[in-house]
DNA sequence: TAGATATTTCTCAAATGTGTGACATTTTTT
DNA sequence: AAAAAATGTCACACATTTGAGAAATATCTA
């Protein structure tokens, strides 16, 4: 994949993060090119949309996946898998949000759906897990967790735009908020 | 205001929401009514998207400000702010991000600005009290605070959506995640 | 520097979206 | 039930967006 190709796409997923309708006009000018050399690599704009979906998808997966394998005690991985989360920044909001809108046909077959399950069922594990060492609040519901859990990655993306803080501090400044938040 | 009118703006803010570039046949079906009915309403799509802009500040605007006068108790206030918020569901987080975004001009010549700085001066100062007595972690910023408010507000939305969970019950667990996190 | 490759510029046709007039149909009001 | 008001249907002009060819220009590479 070339450097013009990549960049293109990343353009393109800030952009269509916050409007999916705009024009590829758009996209060109933020990845600071013409609309021309655009279309030379995609054949057409579901073309690019989709490999936008595919791309975050692949970037999202990798980075949670890696957090849950990165060890074996369960508040460990709950903490990487939020900081991999951050990493991932605004894609992270589309991906969690691919899978559960309600025109997604959510099934095993397809490979993109098994990983972000093995992904939520490994969450769930870890979070009732802790629930039964009294580590986390037993009174919060996997699901809710897991929302909250999107919910402070969402606040580190608005932190960073407007606070221009170190990545680092902000990381920290989540995960407390969030491990207090669910703790009993 | 007709029945008809305040249907086509709460459909628009729903569609636009998510997608504002979206063709304006999507809020006709998603209103359940046909684009020339749409048309007959509003002049042309800058109107509609400029009411529904005006209609999310109005709203969002009475539910903070009802929410800051409803008590003198800074905590108190703190934890209505953030159930006025949880009320205005997704069009609250529009709102932030209209008085934040890099395109806007912020000025105190603009009534909504204005009640917009109303709004987080108030915030800001409630938090900064809170820290000196003890309530609330001094060590995080008040503008932390801040956008990890908008961010469990961006979590009951989802919890709504996903869990069909009794509203009430969403509020409490937001507020004992939220009051939490930001404790000592 | 010469040749290959990538990008831009300009152009244009096709597709999609927008706004409106004329008239039919439905719903509401009296 | 008749009149009035609101909504739908269809047709159309116009604007914007999309996708691609052809040639000029820029950039990279050996």
């Amino acid at each position: 994949m070339t450097a013009t190709k990549k960049r293109i796409i990343e353009s393109a997923i800030q952009v269509f993060n916050e409007d999916l309708s705009a024009p590829l006009q758009k996209v060109a000018d933020n990845a600071a090119l013409t609309r021309r050399t655009l279309h030379r690599y995609f054949k057409d704009r579901n073309e690019l949309v989709e490999i936008c979906r595919q791309a975050i998808q692949i970037s999202c997966k990798k980075a949670m996946i890696a957090a849950i394998q990165s060890s074996y005690e369960p508040i460990v991985q709950l903490e990487r898998m939020l900081y991999a989360g951050i990493d991932c920044g605004a894609k992270y909001s589309t991906f969690y949000k691919m899978h559960r809108s309600a025109d997604h046909n959510h099934t095993m077959q397809n490979k993109n759906c098994a990983d972000y399950d093995y992904i939520y069922t490994t969450f769930q594990k870890l979070v009732i897990e802790l629930q039964k060492t009294g580590i986390l609040n037993p009174k919060m519901s996997p699901e809710w967790i897991q929302v909250l859990h999107s919910g402070i990655i969402e606040s580190t993306v608005n932190a960073k735009q407007i606070n221009h803080q170190n990545i680092e501090d902000i990381k920290q400044l989540a995960w407390i908020s969030y491990s207090k938040a669910i703790s009993p």
